[in-house]
Formats: C-alpha cells, sequence, structure tokens
RNA sequence: GGUCCCAUCGUCUAGUGGUUAGGACAUCAGCCUUUCACGCUGAAGACACGGGUUCGAGUCCCGUUGGGAUCACCA
C-alpha cells in the first residue's frame, strides 16, 4: 500500500512555525516512503476564512519548498458530500437527530460544571422517538457513538491510547443549518482522499478517538494517526501569537533561509543520533515517526539564527548575490548597477562568513555597492581624527602609483607605511576601514580594496581628507 | 475540574538495565587575527521527587509534583 498524506490547514491566519513543522514532517514522510502528500485548506468556517490566509498559506509552504501532490481540495466545496455521509449515517441508525436549543446544551453544560460532573451532551435526544420533537426547531444530526467499551488508537507517536467510550459524548456531524462539522468533514474528506496516515498535532488526539468512531461507523479503514508534540514559546507556554509565534513569512523577512528553517524544524522534536546539520535529501532518506519524540519542545531562536548562518556561508555566491540585491533594493533603497553586482559577487566569499541573515548580509554589502565617500557609523568616525586623517593622505600617495593592485603588494604597502610611522598595524588599519566602507568592521581589509579597485579606493579616501 | 499526553544540561537532543550520561545551540575563558566574523581548544552545566522490581535503573512498574493538550452547532 503507497503511503498518503495531506496538510490540512484551516486558513484563518498566517501559516505559523508548528503548521510549518507540520506540514515538513508529513512532506518528509511522504517523500521517504514515495507516497503522494495532498493539500487540504479547511475553509468550512466561512466567517473566519480568508483568501489573504489561503494564501499565506501557500506562500509558505512554496518559500519552504515543500511542494504537494496534485491540486489544493478546498474542504467548504465538498459540504454536500459531508452531507451525505451524514444522512447515509442517519439511515444506518449511527446517528439520530437532535433537536435540543443552543440554551438548553448551555444550560446542560452549566448545570454539570455546577455538579463537578465531566462536561458532556447527556443524549436527550438518542432514543426519544422523533414524534416529540417539537415543531418549528431545525434539528442537528448527532453521532450515536458507543457508550460503552473503549476506542483505541494505535499512534505511531503516541504508543497505544486507549479511551473509555463513556467519556465521549454524541458529538454534532451536521449543524441545524445543514452544514458539517469539522468533526464530520475531516473523516470525509480523509477517507475519500485515501489517506493512509494522518500527521497533525498533538492538539488533535482528543479528536482522533471521535473521528475513529466515525470512521468504524461508516466502516471505513481507519488510516494511521501520528500525533506530533507542539511547538512552545521560549518561556514554555503554548506559542501563540503573544508568545511571539509568527507566520513563516516572518522568518523570510527576518534574512532566513528556507533550508535552515527547515533544519531547524526537522531538529525539534526529531533526532537521528548526534546529527545537526541535515541536508533536505539526507532528511528524506532518514525520517521516519521512530524518531519522533513524544514531548513538547519550545522554540529557540538563538539556534535558528546559528544554523542560518552555517547555511548562508555554505550557500552559492551567484544565489546570495541575488538575494543580497533584493534585500538592498528594499531594506537600504539601493539599486544595484553591473559594478555594483560584479564587486557583490568577488566579495561574497568574504561577506557571507560574516553574517547570521539575509538582512544582516545586505547591511554589509552596502559599502561595495554605494559609490564614493562613505556615511560613517560612530565608531568609524572617531577612527577618523587629524592624525589618521594625515596617514591616510600619505597612504592614498603610495597607492597611487602601486604595482600591481593585489591583496599581497596592498598588504606590503600598509604594514610598511605603520612600520615606518612607528605604529601598530590596526592604528592605520582601522582608519583606512573606515574611510573605504564607513565602519570599523568589515570583511578583509585588502580584500576590499582589491575589488573596490584603485580609482574607488582613491576617491574614497581623498573624500575624506 | 474530567479525560489524555509528557518529564536528561538554560534550550534542542543521544541514550532502549551495566556509559567518566554523549553531541549541538547559548554562556564563559583562551587561541587565531588589521576589525568583525568564521574556525579551533577548553570550562561550567542535566537524568523533577519518592517508592518499588533487579546483583545493578536515566532506562521497567507505581505514586507525587510540575508542564501541556482537550472537553463547541470553531477548526
Amino acid at each position: 500500500m503507497s503511503v498518503v498524506t495531506r496538510f490540512a490547514p484551516s486558513p484563518t491566519g498566517f501559516l505559523h512555525i508548528g503548521g510549518a513543522r507540520t506540514a515538513l514532517f508529513n512532506w518528509l514522510f511522504t517523500r521517504h516512503h514515495g507516497g503522494k502528500f495532498l493539500l487540504r485548506i479547511e475553509d468550512t468556517d466561512r466567517k473566519r476564512s480568508t483568501q489573504e490566509a489561503v494564501d499565506a498559506i501557500l506562500d509558505g509552504l512554496r518559500w519552504l519548498e515543500l511542494d504537494w501532490d496534485g491540486d489544493a481540495v478546498y474542504q467548504f466545496a465538498r459540504q454536500e458530500r459531508h452531507a451525505e455521509v451524514a444522512h447515509a449515517m442517519l439511515a444506518a441508525g449511527h446517528a439520530y437527530r437532535c433537536y435540543c436549543s443552543p440554551e438548553e446544551l448551555e444550560q446542560m453544560r452549566e448545570q454539570a460544571k455546577a455538579e463537578k460532573r465531566p462536561i458532556r451532551y447527556d443524549g436527550t435526544w438518542r432514543d426519544r422517538d422523533p414524534s416529540e420533537a417539537p415543531a418549528g426547531v431545525d434539528p442537528v444530526i448527532r453521532l450515536k457513538a458507543p457508550q460503552t467499551g473503549e476506542t483505541v488508537i494505535d499512534d505511531l507517536v503516541q504508543g497505544r491510547v486507549t479511551v473509555q467510550n463513556a467519556e465521549l459524548d454524541d458529538m454534532v456531524l451536521l449543524r441545524a443549518d445543514g452544514t458539517p462539522t469539522y468533526m464530520l468533514s475531516v473523516v470525509v474528506d480523509d477517507h475519500d482522499m485515501g489517506c493512509t496516515h494522518v500527521i497533525r498535532g498533538d492538539d488533535h488526539l482528543n479528536n482522533a478517538f471521535r473521528q475513529a468512531q466515525v470512521f468504524k461507523a461508516m466502516g471505513w479503514d481507519l488510516p494511521v494517526f501520528a500525533h506530533i508534540p507542539l511547538i512552545h514559546g521560549s518561556d514554555g507556554a503554548k506559542l501563540s501569537k503573544r508568545h511571539g509565534a509568527l507566520g513563516v513569512d516572518a522568518y523570510r523577512d527576518m534574512g532566513f533561509l528556507p533550508a535552515a528553517v527547515r533544519n531547524y524544524l526537522l531538529r525539534l522534536g526529531w533526532g537521528h543520533g548526534d546529527d545537526e546539520i541535515i541536508s533536505t535529501a539526507q532528511a528524506i532518506e532518514w525520517f521516519d515517526m521512530d524518531g519522533v519524540g513524544r514531548s513538547a519542545s519550545r522554540f529557540d531562536m538563538a539556534k535558528l539564527t546559528n544554523l542560518n548562518g552555517h547555511y548562508l556561508r555554505n550557500a552559492d555566491d551567484r544565489e546570495l548575490v541575488q538575494l543580497t540585491i533584493a534585500r538592498l533594493s528594499a531594506n537600504h533603497g539601493v539599486n544595484v548597477g553591473a559594478v555594483g553586482q560584479a564587486r557583490l559577487l568577488a566579495g561574497m566569499a568574504g561577506l557571507k562568513e560574516r553574517a547570521k541573515d539575509l538582512n544582516e548580509l545586505a547591511e554589509n554589502s552596502v559599502f561595495y555597492v554605494r559609490d564614493g565617500v562613505q556615511p560613517l557609523n560612530d565608531k568609524a568616525a572617531k577612527l577618523l581624527d587629524a592624525d589618521a586623517l594625515a596617514t591616510l593622505a600619505e597612504l592614498a600617495e603610495t597607492f597611487a602609483t602601486l604595482e600591481p593592485w593585489d591583496e599581497e603588494a596592498l598588504d606590503a604597502a600598509v604594514r610598511a607605511k605603520a612600520e615606518a610611522s612607528g605604529q601598530k598595524l590596526g592604528k592605520v588599519a582601522q582608519p583606512l576601514r573606515a574611510a573605504l566602507t564607513g565602519s570599523n568592521a568589515s570583511p578583509s581589509l585588502f580584500e576590499v580594496m582589491r575589488i573596490l579597485g584603485r580609482d574607488e579606493t582613491m576617491a574614497r579616501l581623498r573624500g575624506q581628507s
């Protein structure tokens, strides 16, 4: 039997980091087993579902490079089929009509709470004769769930989990207005889509029991469940918008690389020995549910950042140049011409090992693409005192006729200058760096000068004095 | 509150009855160095607690504590 999985987000907001990990695990599991990874948009809540959210989720998945098979299924479009199943269950005696009003239900819950009894539907209409139905009330259709015995889920992550059927009440399958509830829709869709494995967040574990009852009532095969632990914020509380749950687009904006995010999310709750840096190809080969832990984990921005630095340093220079150009334009309003692009490519090796994310990379790259005298940051301005300026003027003299214009010669010239004036190399090099880059920190000075070229170097030096 | 789940360094984890309890991030110290990074070396740092079972328990069982999830005509 070939594996079929699905990722089923509800489009009520962005694709958050927990959802992204669920998608990743589904995708990895499926690619590992050579199956199909389907996407289903659970948009049955018409009030909260938005097209923007659908777009955000799709964009997020694409950015993470998690491709799904076939077209996305929109759950709302399938409500007639869902209703059809509810009626089939009604006809088969696995469901019944309930005429309780929302007020009655509310009262029932209040009372249960007051008496400290479990809060659940009491089955008022379960065996009541339909002729007793109050006039003018649209009934809901409830599942006629077994009241004795137990329901067992053999979960790939959680193990064998058992719940007494007496703990479960008769949930609503079809609302009074004839629309299906989530519990019904999920089961029908998972069945119709042929899902063999349902991999989703831990928060659905309790739902699995009731869903299993619907599968059973319909005589359908139960998919294999795998409920993965949730991701918590750094404070241990559930990741919510207040606790820094961000959409994947936020991570993109912060300058993270999708490969780094994938690697981070993979290691959050899944392990393969001591391996930390795991390529996607390697992950597909290794990934399976038995490596998934059972406890919730905390989101750690520092580790993501470290991983991102690693992927940045190992990324292709040409790709980074393109990404940097985009950020330079977006963040700094700088348009990069042919000369700037050539300098970025030449300097990328030195640039990328000094950045943790793409925003930092762009910021550290500005001096390569902005011609002429560079604006100075505070520390750079301090470096350029009168003495330093005098030294720089002398250095400019030397540079004017230096041959060849390469790192070795540049290095020798600057060292000679420092030695001649009895100064430490840093005393000469730092002002030089400040004048050329506008900053007190940059890639290797000689590399910078080589890439900038003699004319630009001279222009920047002379512009300071 | 009922039900279900979880529990190894600050964080992510390795560990499947016998280990000096390993790695990674973060932290600290040092080396490298023209700066900043990278890199390298080293340090500190954990089996929540209490009972069992066993020759022997981080590993198995029970309890306690702590954390989490869920209890809708939301998904």
